[in-house]
DNA sequence: GATGTCGTACTACCGTCGGTCGTAGGTACT
DNA sequence: AGTACCTACGACCGACGGTAGTACGACATC
């Protein structure tokens, strides 16, 4: 059932705007620089922990940087978004076809076209996200 | 921002368990029914509880039959994935192109028929669940 | 070398949610 | 009266997310 892992993703709201500005960002972000940039009055170490709970789901790469820690995002909000919708049509189980047409029935007419297009594109959009080499 | 609205749909374990069983009906289904179908060994009342909260969340419809209630899933299981999968794609932002090619790059080739199929027959496979205009 | 500054590590508290029940109290059949 | 069902409501616990305080190490500066 898929959409454990769906749900596993599920984040927070302060986790998604952080998670938003780490893709905003060309460079990985100190915490301090997401702590800046966030509108919000928070407290340093409110944003620390929430990045430091962001790289333990594996949303957020922690590089060392001297003495600091800089994040960036594991992957593009795309490639997110794109994970996101095949855990939800993944959950349908048998029936996609039903799922893909009552999909394809809502989205605008831009998607519409955004699709066709893709689906005339062989693969070579964007590199996978998901299976990565074994890592510690 | 959607992802709040997908979060919000966001279930349990056990919901989804219960979400299934109604899916798997026909007919609309009692506490009870519902209670003998799951495999668990769970107390009556923790299945109504679960019932009860599904329903105040709008995932189930409760309506009264005699003394009991019956219940059913509000949405089929296609329109709700069609629904994660709108939310996923929506809280993407500006490049949704991006997230599409990227979703279309890693279905499967059934699934790939299926959107051709899908694009190339305009709505009509599922009745919308969300506004159906009155009358046209 | 004492004092600040800045960054991490760790702990904690609270509210919400989901899993799981227990108990109370109706209704109806025997 | 007793039994069988059903709903209503409250409760407890563990996990998670928002939020932050405190402790402590590295460094610069007076």
């Amino acid at each position: 059932m898929s959409l454990g892992t769906l749900l596993r993703v599920a984040l927070g709201e302060l986790e998604r705007a952080v998670m938003a500005q780490l893709w905003s960002a060309e460079e990985p972000l100190t915490v301090r620089d997401v702590h800046d940039r966030l509108e919000r009055e928070l407290a340093y170490t409110t944003v620390m922990t929430v990045l430091g709970r962001l790289a333990k789901k594996g949303l957020v790469r922690q590089e060392r940087d001297g003495k600091a820690y800089r994040y960036a995002a594991a992957s593009s909000r795309e490639q997110m978004a794109a994970e996101l919708m095949l855990d939800a049509l993944g959950d349908v189980g048998e029936d996609r076809t039903a799922a893909l047409v009552a999909f394809v029935d809502r989205v605008g007419p831009a998607e519409v076209e955004a699709l066709r297009r893709a689906l005339d594109t062989p693969a070579q959009g964007t590199p996978r996200p998901a299976d990565r080499s074994p890592e510690s």
